[in-house]
DNA sequence: TCCGTCGTCC
DNA sequence: GGACGACGGA
């Protein structure tokens, strides 16, 4: 049996919508540590990892190891179903071929379980090599989220330059060509808006925005993104779930053409 | 002659948006004691009853009863026209073939009128029984609309099973199955987010849902619905109108499959 | 509140 | 297959 319950159901929810533009169904991972998924998005080009730890669901039991294959899209429309600040319990009876999520409202008075089919699926294990980046870029999701839509307006493309001072986002295509430099914060007077690049060795590296925007979705889940860059490396771009884990997203950057 | 004057011209746009989903066009009885209205939906499934008292207007005449055949449809789009706080006059001229819509602001500076052909439609009065029902449920309208939109992600029928202590919608599709029950209130701090449940015998039924999500449309009337159910016999779903008078819909139960 | 997408009806 | 209306998202 598996039973996970999160006083803030609303954490899941978001971690749902985060990825189900990008991955519309996945082998959700369950074992005594917690909650791991890895999918490649249709076109096998992006690859998301999401790790959920044990000990940041309020209560958590797993019996044994358990391979999830679930609809996000349908996950997705249950826990729009969810209520603000409900409560929600996920659980896996032995032997069912559904997973249960259960919803209750601060004041006790209101009740809601839905059950969804699992799926089969054919789960591809991924492995991530653990990469030593060159620079780390630590900036306002927020902000993250508007270049990247931004970028989206003028060009299929966006190219990010990063040294010590700052880092630089740029654009080009049929509109016209554009960048957005971002300076890294001097005074931090809010952690959360602050700009932070750690950096051994400048990079510029260009990837394909619509992806970026689909990583965007997980915006919500936190205040900050990451974006760890090595030249010909995947990109990661990482945003933390609370305390208890984080959403990871990896996207392999463009070979650069002779006009750039 | 035929004239009735609303000060809260909104009221009325707000019946005429409760009942022009299910009915596009309906006769008008008018008489001395106010006006009603009754038809079926195109598809003769459901049937919708609206009663206005004439002591409900601020002013009302009607010198002889007429049947006013309307187009609901035109009638909504003029009424969209209406300024938030303006007072409605409703007037049918004698040998007229045509109801006119007046709206005042209220600050009189502005005046509207607004003419719409009447229509020749057969007019089928139905009897509608008087029916003691087993089981009467009340719950905040919106809680309502919000539970039928639910239950239609997950399916086409919603099942309604109502005990002295709560009462459960359930519906089961593609997506997967699901339920949300709700506990008889205990304290009502707010009058209007109480949950009530008179009962005789419990009751289970079940309707086409996409049907309930048309009664919803006149969940803007009123903070409260009453749900009137008993075995074999169709629903009575009742918005009531401010305190001159009410809309009720009504809907026969799906038979029961032998699966459920 | 307005725009775009999806579903239903003709 | 096209048009209209409803619903959900930005």
């Amino acid at each position: 049996m598996f039973e996970a319950r999160l006083a803030q159901g609303s954490i899941f929810a978001k971690v749902i919508e985060g990825l189900r533009e990008l991955v519309t169904e996945a082998t959700w991972e369950c074992s005594g540590n917690g909650i791991t998924l890895q999918a490649m998005d249709s076109s096998h080009v992006a690859l998301v990892s999401l790790v959920l730890r044990s000990d940041g669901f309020e209560t958590y039991r797993c019996d044994r190891n358990m391979s999830l294959g679930i609809s996000l899209t349908s996950m997705s429309k249950v826990l729009k179903m969810m209520g603000k600040d409900d409560t929600l319990t996920i659980r896996v009876n032995d032997d069912s071929d559904a997973i249960v999520l259960s919803m209750e409202s601060q004041n006790q008075e209101e009740f809601a379980e839905y059950e969804l089919r699992l799926m089969d699926l054919d789960s591809e294990h991924l492995g991530i090599p653990d990469t030593d980046y060159s620079c780390v870029v630590k900036m306002p999701s927020t902000k993250f989220s508007r270049i990247c839509r931004d970028m989206a307006i003028l060009g299929d493309s966006v190219t990010i330059c990063s040294t010590k001072d700052g880092v630089k986002f740029g654009a080009k295509g049929d509109v016209g060509q554009g960048s957005i430099r971002l300076n890294q914060s001097t005074n931090v007077d809010k952690e959360e808006d602050a700009v932070s690049i750690e950096l051994r060795e400048a990079v510029a590296l260009t990837f394909a925005v619509r992806y970026l925007n689909m990583f965007c979705k997980a915006a919500p889940l936190s205040n900050q993104v990451n974006l760890s860059m090595s030249e010909d490396t995947p990109l990661m771009c990482e945003f933390k779930v609370g305390d208890m884990g984080h959403i990871r997203f990896y996207l392999a950057p463009k070979i650069e053409d002779a006009e750039n």
